[in-house]
DNA sequence: CTGAAAGCGCTTACAG
DNA sequence: CTGAAAGCGCTTACAG
């Protein structure tokens, strides 16, 4: 047991009066700030040391009120009639928006048309015409995405994805889910509900599928599934690139004519609506559907049983962390950021009510 | 638009200047102390409402420093062989401790033995000297629980209750599962993966069954779906409160016998690893094995695909939240404090990875 | 290279 | 009932 002394100081005032040197010092020392003598730098940081002396954030921050705002830019699809996902990110932010803001910080929001690119390179321009203190982007586009990324690694701004990953470019982090193993998570889920005899169909409805990355790794995941402990004879693809309702039924209906066995469909992501709305309007709701995301739409067919499994990916979550993460390595300079692979949840109609944002 | 004055002031400074009084009586009013005439307190709260003033909660907190420290009480089981799952509770309470240190907050660790209740009492009552701030317990038992409870109720300190509900208390909030929900769940994910005439089976292990309000809770939402959906010829029961590897072994060994249709087992709780080792020993993990908790040795049995799936209900969550729903009551005095429903998560060996801690 | 002083926004004795 | 002063622990000009 040492003998703890009456330390009635503590803190920057108790490690000044051990080295024997003013406020000022420590604080240059604690830091990392220039002029100050390496012998004395030494000495108050062997204090430091001994003292196992940790700042506190709550008077550093207050301190720090006065001098100017962070401003945080953040950059993601506007929410539309089709983009209503677009929603539980941006209440994410929000939230932590107004958690941070007493400390200084400010949130600027730049939105675009998830199917313009040109609006998307300006609102990149934008940014960088602004340069903020940090960003945080949903990388809809590559190309433009990884401008904006170079720009942010040469002037030393953080920058956090979100949503889907840019790998390999100087980020900060990555927030959001590993969808490969989405994929592979909804092939699996289907092998446990497929009866004997049964086929299985994997639809994408999206404009640009080519190019939507996020629904090729959720393919190539669920893929991989089938391939491992399934077999390929048993799955039946469709594309559909005309996203309107009425296109989506007219396939579906020739297909399930071709198919007769199949007996579970996944579609790849929250349009998972469309497909439900034709099931039920054919009456077709034992054949098993999984889909993706919790929105409004996609509920109410998961309560009523249409839809059997939606798989979740936290978006408000994501846009929550996505800000702190920033807010983090500004302010407290945390060290290395990780990744955050976001939990893919299974959500059915016996549990869907916990998972409310 | 109206014109904003060059405020060079700001927060209680400026209602000071406004209301004409010292900074000592805006801070009466803000924190409704008594000693404030009627008159100028009516003053005060006008112009906190038109500056639609918010404290700074930074300041706050500094200032309170030099204040006694929160000392927060936490009672729950401790980690032994048998009860592995409580570290992870732990680890949350942990985090928060962390966390919240800082702001003068201390945590007081209680723990007990689950098969003794005496010792639960006695960790009630070594509570109730020490009078805390504020109280965190799982509430194994009940009645010790309830003289708890009722105390803190006298002596207006918060009380969470965490894991395990007893409604109708005067409790601050309630942060785990909706149990019963779990148990149905579980019958909807049995009804999923059930072939045509396979039978299913629920098994409870443990001690005290009958007095177990978490595995009667979900045994009731089993049945429930069951009774909704399917038939309860289709299933068989098992109750074991010999807790051991060979009477489990041998009575399952007996009822496979005797029901050879049996293609689910679900067991309530995380002794789901005493059926694996079974299942394994006997050759036949083509039966679909359904548990609780993400222990490391349930996750053994999940990747090697002998369980598949595991409920799990955030456990470090409830720990982190307990904690912290008690530090913003008393630090923010935050008002009414909701319960909080943790989700069910649903764990395969697909997802798994992404549910660490 | 170093120190003394003032300030961040709030709270608290203490004195009247 | 009210005010002036000191303090929470840290940071920042400013002066030397």
């Amino acid at each position: 047991m040492e003998g703890k002394e009456d330390n009635s100081l503590s803190g920057v005032k108790e490690i000044a009066r051990r080295a024997n040197v003013s406020l000022g010092t420590v604080d240059r020392v604690i830091n990392n700030r220039a002029g100050v003598a390496v012998k004395t730098r030494n000495r108050v940081n062997a204090i430091i040391e001994e003292l196992n002396y940790q700042p506190n954030v709550l008077a550093r921050r207050l301190a720090l009120t006065s001098r100017g705002t962070l401003r945080l830019a953040v950059l993601l699809p506007d929410i539309s009639e089709e983009t209503e996902y677009w929603k539980a990110p941006l209440e994410g932010i929000n939230k932590a928006d107004l958690e941070i803001r007493q400390y200084g910080v400010q949130v600027e929001h730049y939105f675009f048309d998830q199917n313009v690119q040109s609006g998307f390179a300006q609102q990149v321009n934008r940014i960088m015409e602004n340069t903020p203190d940090g960003v945080l982007i949903t990388p809809t586009f590559e190309k433009e995405s990884i401008v904006l990324m170079k720009f942010c690694k040469k002037k030393k701004i953080p920058c956090v994805l979100m949503n889907s990953d840019i790998p390999d470019q100087q980020r900060l982090c990555y927030i959001g889910p590993e969808l490969f193993d989405s994929g592979y998570l909804s092939g699996q889920l289907v092998h446990y509900c497929l009866k004997d005899g049964q086929k299985a169909m994997i639809v994408n409805i999206a404009r640009e599928i080519e190019s939507n990355v996020a629904i090729l790794r959720k393919e190539d995941g669920f893929l991989a599934y089938f391939r491992e402990k399934l077999s390929e004879d048993q799955l039946v693809h469709l594309n559909m690139t005309d996203t309107g309702y009425a296109a989506v039924a007219g396939r579906l209906t020739a297909l399930l004519e071709e198919h007769k066995q199949i007996g579970i469909i996944y579609v790849t992501n929250s349009r998972v609506s469309l497909v439900a709305q034709w099931l039920e309007s054919i009456g077709r709701s034992d054949i098993v559907l999984i889909g993706y995301d919790y929105l409004d739409k996609n509920l109410d067919y998961l309560k009523r049983g249409v839809i059997d499994f939606l798989l979740c990916e936290k978006p408000q979550e994501q846009g929550y962390r996505g800000v702190m993460s920033l807010f983090q390595y500004l302010v407290f300079s945390t060290t290395v950021q990780d990744d955050y692979l976001i939990p893919i949840d299974i959500v059915t109609s016996a549990n869907y009510r916990y998972y409310r944002n």
